[in-house]
RNA sequence: GCGAAAGUGGCGGAAUGGUAGACGCGCUGGUCUUAGGAACCAGUGGCUCCGGCCGUGGGGGUUCGAAUCCCCCCUUUCGCACCA
C-alpha cells in the first residue's frame, strides 16, 4: 500500500481529508448552539453507542458502527433534518481498570490519553459529531448525576442493599460479572472462581419486569434484539402452590392422609404446570432456602449440612451446568401434597435454583424431564397423571411425558379428562378455595446487581452511620468524588480499596453529626451508561441532569444503531432507567429508543477477529492508505448493515476505484443537456439510494450509484454536468470529504451539508419507455423482446407470438391454453 | 434442550412468487508500457452434439412459473440455557 494508487485524475484522498476535516473544525460544522439546540424545528436525535476508550485504539468494529450511523445520519441531514449527533466515551469500568493495572498506570492518567487518541481517530473517519456536546462518563460533572439517580432510586425503594452471591476470582482478588466467567474459570488468569456471600446493592428492575416485556410489543427495534429481550426477561405464567409442611410422625402412619393444618408454615412452590398437582411425589429446595434448617430431620442433619457446604464451595457457572448429572440429599423432612394429601419427602438439590420463583419446586417426575432423571438416579416414585392419545393411567413412562397440547389428566380425582389449560384453572381454583394456591406470573430477569468492589467507577452516594443505619448523601454535597489513591489494585478482602483509605470514607452523618463511614464500593459501568442519551443535549448544565426544555424537545431518541451485545444489558438498563425516571415525574415519556437497529459483525477472513489469532484490522493502516472515504464506503460494501460483513483486505480496492472514477467523471463533466437514457437512469438511481437508505441497505445503495456512474460513463462517453452532479450528493453520506471537495470545485462556496439537498426523482422519470418482456413457454424462457412500457395483454402476447424462436417452441400443433400476463415484465404462454 | 438467523459462482454478496448470479473482488485475454503496477477495453456458473440442457444444502409438495411459499431432513452461526 503505497501512494501509488493516487496515480489516476489527481484524487489524493489524503489531502482532500486533511483539508475537510480541519474546515469542519474551524466553522463548527455540526456542532449546535444552547439556542440552537432550543429553536430546532425537525429535531432528528441520531445516537449511536458510544465506545469504551481502550487503550489499543479504534477498532474496526467501532468503526462499523459509527459509519452506519453517521450516514444515517448525514442523510438525515441532506433530507432537512435538524440532526442531532453527540458522541461519547466510557470510560469507567472494569475493563479500563484492568487494563490501567496491566500497564501500572494510574486510570486518571491513563483515560484521558485513549480519550485523546480516540477523538483524534473518530475525526479522521470523518464522523459527523457535534464535539460541543460530548460527554466523558468519568468527569465530575457527570457522575454526579450517575449518583443522583442513584439516590433517585434509593428514595423511591428501587435501590436496596441485600445479601447475595457472587463470584469471586481468588487470583485477580476481584468480584466478576457472570461473563466474566468461563466454564467456572477467570476469563484473565484461569483460577477457579468461587461463589462468596456479599452484601450488595441491588436495583429492584424485576418491578418493571412486565413493563419493559410489554413494550417490546410496540417499538420499532429489529427483530433479534426484541427476542433476545423476550428471552431474558423470560416470562412465565403458572401458580404458586403451597405444601404444608408435615409433622413428624412414624413410618407406619404416614400412608395415611395428613391433615392440613391451616397455621402450620408451607413450602411455596412455583409451577408452570398445577395441572400436574397430583403427581408431586416429592419436593426440592434450593440448598440455599431457608426452610431447610427447619424440615431437617435430625439423623439427616450431618448429610444435609455436607451437601450444602459442597454446594456453597461451586462457582455459579459449574453450578448451572447442564450436563453433569443430578445431585441432592433427602432432608428427612416431609410435606403434604395439597391434592392428594399424601405426605411426600423434601429433597435438597442445585439444580433448584434459589434466585428463581420461590428457590423449591414440586418434582412431578412422570412430565418433567429434569425430575424423571433425578426420580430415576434416587428411586423416587413416578406417577403418571397425563396421558396422551392412545395411553392411560397404566401406561408405563419411559421418560417424562411432557406435551401439553394432546394430553389429558388422569388419575387426579374429579379432574381426569381436562386438557392441560382446563385443569389448570379449575386444579388452581380448587386449591385457591383452601388458601393453598394462587395464580402467578414469574420473571427470569434477576434484580441488577451494581455494587462493584472495585476504584474506577462512581463511588456510591450513601452513608453507614452507627446511630441512623443507611444515609443517603444529600444532593447538594454530591458529586462523591473519587479520590486518586495509588494504591487502587484490588485485594483479596472482598472490599473496595476504598475501604483502605479511611480519611476518604471516615465522615460525619449528615443527618445526626455522628460518626459514619461512607460506601466503599462504586456502582457498575452499566449504570454510567444507562442514562448519557438523556445528559447530551443538556451537556454544560451544572444545576440538572437533563435540562426540562431540551429534554422535551430531543428525546426520546430518534434513532438508535448499536451491537446486539448490549441486546440485554445496555439496552434494558437504560430503559429502566427511565421508566423509573418517568414514573418519578423527571421524564415525560416511558421508553428511550423507539426505533433501534442492530448492526451486524465484521469478520475477517470468514474467521472472527482476535489479537490471539492476530487478524484484526488496523484501521489506521487502512486509511492511510485508502482514505477515510474509500474506507467507510468499503465497510458498508461488504454486505448487509445488520447482518455485518467479511473483510478481505483486497476487496477496499473496489470502492477505492468507484471513488476516483467519480472523481474523474466529476471534474471532466460538461454543460449540456442530459441524454435521455442517462436521465431515466439518474432517477431510477435516486430513487434506489433514497429508499436504501432509509433502510440502512448501504451495501445495495453503493452497488447501485457504482451501477449509474458505469452508465454514465460507458464506452469512455463523457458525462455530463448534470448527470452526475446528483451523484456527488448521493454519495456524500458515504464518502463526505469527497463529496465537499467536488462540491467546492463544481463552484459551491459553502459546504455541501449546509447548503445542498438530498436530490429528487420524478417516478415517471425513473421507469424506461421500453421495457425487456421475458417471454415463457410452460415456465421456460424463450425469448426477450423489447416492447413498449405499458403495453396491454392482447398486444404483448401477439409480439411473443410473432417471435420465431417461441414459434419454434409452439410448434406442433400444440393449443394456447392459457396466457399469463404480467404488466412490464412477462408473457408465459402455457401450451398442452 | 429452547429461541433466532442463515445455507446461491473461485470469494463477498444481489434478487422475497415472474430474466438467478446485480455490484464488487479475483481470474483470463487485449491496449498502453523498457518492465512491474496503475488505467482502459472485452470476457468470466457448469455441461453442450451450439438446438439447448442443468443449476440457489438434500428430499417432497403447491403454482402457468419457486432461491423466494408449505412439509420433512442435513449443516452452520449467534443468543439463552437445570428458569420449574
Amino acid at each position: 500500500m503505497s501512494d501509488q494508487h493516487h496515480a489516476s485524475g489527481g484524487y489524493d484522498p489524503a489531502e482532500v481529508e486533511r483539508k475537510w476535516q480541519a474546515r469542519w473544525d474551524e466553522q463548527g460544522t455540526n456542532r449546535w448552539t444552547d439556542a440552537g439546540l432550543r429553536a430546532a424545528e425537525r429535531p432528528y436525535y441520531n445516537l449511536m453507542m458510544f465506545p469504551y476508550p481502550s487503550a489499543e485504539g479504534l477498532h474496526v468494529g467501532n468503526i462499523y458502527a459509527f459509519t452506519g450511523a453517521d450516514i444515517h445520519g448525514r442523510f438525515k441531514r441532506l433530507q432537512g433534518y435538524d440532526v442531532f449527533q453527540p458522541i461519547g466515551f466510557d470510560a469507567f469500568g472494569i475493563h479500563s481498570e484492568n487494563f490501567a493495572l496491566k500497564l501500572g498506570i494510574h486510570p486518571m492518567e491513563l483515560i484521558p490519553r485513549n480519550v485523546e487518541r480516540f477523538r483524534t481517530q473518530l475525526r479522521r473517519v470523518g464522523l459527523m459529531y457535534d464535539w460541543d456536546h460530548t460527554v466523558d462518563t468519568t468527569t465530575p460533572d457527570y457522575y454526579r448525576w450517575t449518583q443522583w439517580i442513584f439516590l433517585q432510586l434509593y428514595q423511591h425503594g428501587l435501590a436496596v442493599k441485600k445479601e447475595a452471591p457472587v463470584n469471586w476470582c481468588p487470583s485477580c482478588n476481584t468480584v466478576l460479572a457472570n461473563e466474566q466467567v468461563i466454564a467456572g474459570e477467570c476469563e484473565r488468569c484461569g483460577s477457579v472462581v468461587e461463589m462468596r456471600f456479599l452484601s450488595q446493592w441491588f436495583f429492584r428492575i424485576t418491578e418493571y419486569a412486565g413493563k419493559l416485556l410489554e413494550n417490546l410489543g410496540w417499538m420499532d427495534w429489529s427483530d433479534s434484539t426484541r427476542k433476545a429481550q423476550e428471552n431474558w426477561i423470560g416470562r412465565s405464567e403458572g401458580a404458586e402452590l403451597h405444601f404444608p409442611i408435615a409433622r413428624r410422625r412414624a413410618a407406619e402412619d404416614r400412608h395415611q392422609p395428613a391433615a392440613i393444618e391451616p397455621e402450620k408454615p408451607v413450602i411455596r412452590v412455583f409451577t408452570t404446570r398445577p395441572d400436574t398437582v397430583f403427581g408431586a411425589t416429592y419436593l426440592v429446595l434450593a440448598p440455599e432456602h431457608p426452610l431447610v434448617e427447619r424440615i431437617t430431620a435430625p439423623e439427616r442433619r450431618e448429610a444435609v449440612e455436607a451437601y450444602r457446604r459442597q454446594v456453597a464451595g461451586q462457582d455459579l457457572v459449574t453450578r448451572k451446568k447442564t450436563d453433569k448429572g443430578k445431585t441432592g440429599v433427602d432432608t428427612g423432612g416431609r410435606a403434604v401434597n395439597p391434592a392428594t394429601g399424601e405426605e411426600i419427602p423434601v429433597w435438597i438439590a442445585d439444580y433448584v435454583l434459589m434466585e428463581y420463583g420461590t428457590g423449591a419446586i414440586m418434582a412431578v417426575p412422570g412430565h418433567d424431564q429434569r425430575d424423571f432423571e433425578f426420580a430415576t438416579q434416587f428411586g423416587l416414585p413416578v406417577v403418571r397423571v397425563v396421558a396422551g392419545p392412545g395411553e392411560d393411567a397404566d401406561t408405563p413412562l419411559a421418560e417424562a411425558y411432557t406435551d401439553n397440547q394432546a394430553g389429558r389428566l388422569v388419575s387426579s380425582g374429579r379432574f381426569d379428562g381436562l386438557g392441560h389449560r382446563a385443569g389448570c384453572d379449575a386444579i388452581v381454583a380448587w386449591l385457591a378455595e383452601r388458601g393453598l394456591a394462587e395464580r402467578r406470573v414469574n420473571y427470569r430477569l434477576h434484580d441488577w446487581t451494581i455494587s462493584r468492589q472495585r476504584y474506577w467507577g462512581p463511588p456510591i452516594p450513601v452513608l453507614y452511620c452507627d446511630a441512623c443505619g443507611i444515609v443517603p448523601v444529600p444532593e447538594d454535597q454530591l458529586p462523591v468524588e473519587l479520590p486518586h489513591i495509588d494504591d487502587f489494585r484490588p485485594d483479596a478482602s472482598g472490599i473496595s480499596p476504598l475501604a483502605r483509605h479511611e480519611e476518604w470514607y471516615r465522615v460525619d452523618c449528615p443527618a445526626c453529626g455522628g460518626r459514619a463511614r461512607r460506601e466503599t464500593d462504586v456502582s457498575d459501568t452499566f449504570l454510567d451508561s444507562a442514562w448519557y442519551f438523556l445528559r447530551y443535549p443538556s451537556v454544560g448544565y451544572a444545576q440538572v441532569p437533563f435540562d426540562p426544555e431540551l429534554t422535551r424537545r430531543w428525546l426520546p431518541v430518534t434513532s438508535y444503531i448499536g451491537g446486539n451485545e448490549h441486546a440485554v444489558l445496555h439496552l434494558l438498563y437504560a430503559r429502566f432507567v427511565t421508566m423509573a425516571l418517568r414514573d418519578m415525574g423527571h421524564l415525560h415519556f416511558e421508553e428511550p429508543f423507539v426505533r433501534f437497529r442492530a448492526h451486524g459483525l465484521i469478520v475477517r477472513e470468514g474467521a472472527k477477529m482476535s489479537k490471539s489469532r492476530g487478524n484484526v484490522v488496523v484501521p489506521d493502516d487502512f486509511i492511510a492508505a485508502w482514505g477515510a472515504d474509500a474506507f467507510r464506503t468499503f465497510l458498508m460494501f461488504l454486505g448487509p448493515y445488520e447482518e455485518g460483513g467479511d473483510f478481505r483486505d483486497e476487496g477496499v480496492s473496489g470502492p477505492y476505484h468507484f471513488l476516483t472514477r467519480l472523481w474523474d467523471a466529476v471534474l471532466t463533466s460538461t454543460e449540456r443537456p442530459l441524454d435521455p437514457a442517462v436521465e431515466q437512469k439518474l432517477h431510477a438511481t435516486i430513487k434506489k439510494v433514497t429508499e436504501d437508505l432509509e433502510a440502512l441497505s448501504y451495501n445495495t445503495a453503493i452497488a447501485a450509484m457504482m451501477e449509474y456512474l458505469n452508465a454514465v460513463r460507458a464506452g469512455g462517453r463523457t458525462p455530463e454536468r448534470g448527470a452526475v452532479e446528483p451523484l456527488v450528493r448521493l454519495v456524500a453520506p458515504f464518502a463526505p470529504h469527497l463529496a465537499e471537495e467536488l462540491w467546492e470545485r463544481l463552484g459551491h462556496a459553502r459546504s455541501l451539508f449546509d447548503e445542498a439537498e438530498w436530490p429528487g426523482y420524478d417516478p415517471a422519470k425513473a421507469v424506461a419507455d421500453t421495457v425487456e418482456f421475458v417471454v415463457q413457454v410452460n415456465g421456460k424462457v424463450r425469448a426477450r423482446l423489447p416492447l413498449r412500457r405499458g403495453i396491454g395483454e392482447a398486444e404483448a402476447r401477439d409480439a411473443a407470438l410473432g417471435d420465431e424462436n417461441v414459434r419454434r417452441w409452439l410448434d406442433g400443433g400444440k393449443q394456447v391454453r392459457k396466457v399469463v400476463f404480467v404488466p412490464d415484465r412477462l408473457v408465459n404462454l402455457v401450451v398442452g
